[in-house]
Formats: structure tokens, sequence, C-alpha cells
DNA sequence: TTGTATGCGTTATCAC
DNA sequence: GTGATAACGCATACAA
């Protein structure tokens, strides 16, 4: 490895002046046609990379963006945060961020982090995933000005800060009307207890795309926690009433998982019964589970646009991004 | 928020000079004992945080260690890198290092990353999830003595460079053992093509353990690609021979839930029949799959210390580190 | 033990 | 349009 190229070695190299080879490269536009293509071609000639920490400490911006990685997650929905992740990176790659990963064990917790951060690495902007009712970590960057963007909605604000989400009840309509359509017409609802915006926003979509069609939803929905024998509970639980339904609607594939056991365990092959799945992981792929599937390489990318057009000076105040997630049809429905 | 805390802030607080201060925070000992606990008041008091960029100038270090974030896998074992990056950035964060995510798409491409990353960031290390036979990356940062560990042995040879590992062949031999515990004798293994260092290792755990019993593994395994169907087919194959096994030990849990369904497909509840995979993914904990399971969370922490303390100059050539797995017995063995 | 001076690579301000 | 100079915050060699 030769010596360390700096802007010095560039402008010895083209026979110009330090400050020149930085206006070549952060304001090409005032530098004379000629002395630009030398000064560029002593870059290339030499490799020369600007030193991030020099320009770091000059101009106060890391081109860092920092995410939280969360622990393993029970249940099966754990992929959805890595396949988010490798979005991120690769599209701020493409803006020229990068992305810095940190754990949390809490709210509490993570502002500390983000207090760290911010103070030790200049970072110049935060990916939230999910936020909760009255999130204390959004109230905190905002009154400081960190510009950051959230995957999720704050349920109970919608307009108070940057977000993308995915539109879960247009994904359930989709669900339920793929089942309408191939003629089911007592179709039930596995999802979690009021109060989650996001589930209740899933449950929308069902009953919303039920009543649209004149049918009745009325006790064909249960609320359980996110587990699979959960699901396979609220499922019989479904299947033994005197009006049985013949398919699910799952807010969760983890759910669905359940469901598919309690319908498998009413007699070989009952195909006649439907499932749907909520965010298409792997498990859903691997077992041929109809499923919801989340556009998480695209909300990812629009998180990245969001943010660095807000750090690039656009001050756009916040801006919205819903997104269509898209059903993924296999054996089960 | 108030004024940017420097040094020089604190300095002026604690009515000493710059240099004291940084002697407070870099070479405790040789301050007097009244000075360095005025000095650390003065720190604690406004929350002084050593300003990275400005440390890495003067040091060239960045304190920054890079991973790559892969696509998302096919297959149910996407969840593995997930809990690793976890606890790698847990880890991380205790030795005062924090982590930063890459893409790529090939091993090409890879290595121009670090180019980059080494010329722009000053990054200080890399950790590598697997190795292929002769690895370019390793070879390319081995030349120019930039620190990496691989999870993941160099199966070609074995001393090559610094890496932590999870025993397969032990995984595969507890599976076996616990099968033979409980009864079986005619006892499968369903795995991949041979020539994968990670396959073959855990294909020898079962057969070393098969004839330390006194068993006979000829006929009994297969090779196929990791999906589930291919799963479903190998065991279906198996079953339909003149001497069926009872029981089968997979590499993965993509392959041992196809086997489970090949056993529920013979008949219900056949609960005479085992089956076990590998990785412990969520589908496992989700279905009730015994899987054999990798201390991620450990992998990772040992990771992050081999490349510490080879940072930290210690100048220990190359380390081993080869981990325990352990079996996670649920309701399919 | 403590203080002073210098430089790391970059960008911004200003003369030329 | 181009070049000299200062400054960002820190760590180190050296003098006191």
């Amino acid at each position: 490895m030769a010596e360390k190229v700096t802007i010095a070695t560039v402008a010895r190299h083209a026979q110009v002046s330090r400050q020149t080879v930085s206006n070549v490269i952060n304001s090409p536009h005032i530098v004379r046609e000629e002395t630009r293509r030398r000064v560029e071609e002593a870059i290339a000639a030499l490799g020369y990379r600007a030193n991030q920490a020099a320009r770091q400490m000059r101009t106060g911006r890391s081109q860092l963006i920092a995410v939280r990685i969360e622990p393993a997650r029970d249940g099966i929905n754990g992929s959805v945060l890595d396949r988010f992740l490798h979005g991120l990176t690769f599209a701020a790659a493409g803006a020229g961020y990068r992305v810095l990963l940190y754990t949390a064990a809490d709210d509490g917790d993570e502002i500390k982090t983000f207090d760290d951060l911010l103070a030790c690495h200049d970072l110049d902007g935060f990916v939230l995933t999910g936020t909760d009712h009255g999130d204390a970590r959004t109230h905190w960057l905002a009154e400081r000005d960190v510009p950051f963007v959230t995957f999720g909605r704050p349920w109970d604000e919608p307009e108070r800060h940057s977000w993308v989400d995915v539109d879960g009840a247009d994904g359930t309509a989709q669900a339920t009307r793929r089942l309408i359509d191939t003629g089911h017409r007592r179709i039930a609802f596995i999802g979690w207890p009021a109060g989650s915006g996001v589930g209740d926003d899933r449950r929308a979509g069902w009953e919303r795309t039920m009543r649209a069609h004149g049918l009745d939803p009325a006790g064909l929905d249960r609320a359980t926690d996110d587990r699979v024998p959960a699901g396979e509970t609220c499922a019989t639980d479904l299947l033994a009433t005197d009006d049985p339904p013949t398919a699910f609607v799952c807010a969760s594939d983890s759910l669905a998982l359940g469901a598919l056991q309690a319908v498998r365990a009413t007699g070989p092959a009952r195909t006649d019964l439907g499932v749907i799945g909520f965010d298409d992981t792997p498990v859903a792929q691997a077992i041929g589970l109809t499923s919801v599937s989340q556009p998480l390489a695209e909300a990812a990318a629009r998180c990245v646009d969001l943010l660095t057009h807000h750090l690039d000076g656009t001050p756009d105040g916040t801006t919205q991004v819903l997104l269509r997630p898209s059903l993924v049809v296999r054996t089960t429905a």
C-alpha cells in the first residue's frame, strides 16, 4: 500500500492548490473546465478518497445514520427487520450514507444512546422502527431538531413527524377480497387485542371489506397474543361454532400457522378451508402459506429518501409515505 | 442544547490546561489524584464526550467495525444473521466499538467496499460471516494487514486466520445421541451435497455417532438443496425403503420441516417418528421442532473479543474458537 | 506533574 | 477562477 493520499497529494499532482481540489469536489461549477478535468484525472490516477473524519470535523456531518437492531424476536416474524436493514443499508449507500447499528434495552436506554451517538459520532439522523403511543424517543429527537424518520406511523398523531408505513388495512382487505373471490362467505379474522395501532388497522381492513360485500363480520373475529398455539386455539374455537367460518385472515404468519394446524387437525387435506397470513415471512414461503407481503426494500428506500432530503437542506416539514402491500398467493388460499 | 463541550471547556471549568484533561482521559495514572478528581467532576458536570472525528484524525482509529448484511436469505434460516448482528452490536458497544453495516453483490464487490471503507472511514476491522474455499476476501485483507475475524472456519486451511465457529459435528452428534437414547436405531440424515464444509461437518457428527453405537449408517443419508420440499422428498423416499428409518437428523430446520411434513403425511399423530433440525430458528420454536441451537450471542462476543484484542495491540497471531451448540428438546424428538 | 506548541485533512473566508 | 490562511477538536512531543 502506497503512502496516504490526501488532498495535498492531488494538488501537487495536478499542479494546483489544495483549495482548488476541494472546490472540484464540493463546488465543481466554480472551477474552470480545463482545471477541473486535470484535477479529476489526478484524483482517479491516485485513487484519492476524501478522509471522512477530517471532513466531518469541518462540516459537523458524519454521513452516518443509525438504526436499532432488536434482540431476537419471539415468534416467526423476526426476519422482517433483517430485510428492512438490508434495504436501508443498500439505499443509504446509494445516497452516500452508511448505516450504524445500536442496541437498547428500552426507550430510556435508547435515548441515552441517541445522546451518545450524537455527541461522539455526530450522527446525521435516525431511523426508528415502530413507535409506541406517545413515544418518548420521537419527542426527544424532535426537541433537539435531530432528523429522523420512523418506519411505522405514530397512531395517535399522524402528522407529527415524517414516517413511512405499509397500509395494513389494505393488506387484510386484499386478503379478504381474495377469499371472497374464491367463493368464501364466512371469513374469520384472527388478530391482536384492540389498542395496538397496527393490529386495529389490520382488523379494520377485514371488517370493512366484509361489510362492503354485504357480509356480516359479527362473531367472526378473535383476538389473542402473537403465538402459534394461540392462533391454533382461536381457529379451533371458531371451527367449533354453529356456523363456522370457511376461511381465516390472520394478522401475522404466526397466527396463520396456528390456524393452518387447526384446519389440518379437522381432517386430511382440507383444501376447502382457506388461510392467509401477514408479513410473508420465510416460513410462509417454506410451507406454501398465502400471505400479505410488505414492500420492505421500498419502505427502507423511502426512509432513506426522507432522511437525506431533510439532511440535504430541503426544508419540507414532515412527510408521510403509505405503501401498499401485495398478496402473495400460494397454496392455502 | 448548550454550546458544544470540548476539551477546552472542561479545562477551563476544572482550572487546568487542555493537556491535563487529555491525560485524565488517556493516561489517568500520570495525573495527580486530586487534579484527576477535579477534572473528572468537570467532565461529568458538563457531560463532556470526546469528539470521535477529532480523535480519529489524530489516532487513525475510528472505533468502527464493519459487517456485511446479506439480502433476504431464501429458506427459513435468515434469522441466524439477525441474532448474530444483535450480539455483535451489543458486544462491540461494551468494548467501545460501533458496528457499521454494508451490502455487497459478490466477493469482488465486497473487496471494493473494504477499500472504500478503509480509505474514507478508517475502519478498524471486519467481521466476515462465512468463508468460501480459497476466499479472495480474506486474502485481500490479510495482505493489507487489516484486522478481521470470520464467523465460520476456512475449511481448507484452518489456521490461516482468526475465526469463531460452532461445532456442527458436535451438534448432529448430540441430536443422534438423543434419538439413540430414546430408543431409535434406524436414524437417517438429511443434508447437503458433499463439498460444503459446513454440510460435511454436520454429516460427520451423525455418522461418527452412529458407528460409535454400533449402528450402520449405510443407505440412511440423503443429500439435497436446502429447501422444505426437498427435505420432504428425501424423507418420503427414505420412509418408502424396505427397512425405513424411525428418525431423522437434518442439517437445517428447513429440511427438518420438510421431513416433518413427510412424517405427518404417513398418518395422524406419528409421534413414534423423531425429527431434529439445526439452527433453532423461530420456526422451530413456533412448531415445536427439536433443534440444535447455535450460541450466536456468544459467538458474536468472541468475534468482538478476538478483533478488539488484536486492535488493542495484543500481537497474538491468529486464534481459533470453536463453540459447542446445544440441543433444544421440544416435541418432535 | 502540568502547560505550550504543533499537526492530522478538510472546508470556509477572504484576498488576489 | 485561483491560492493563501485559519479553524474544526484532539493527542503528542517537548519544555517548564
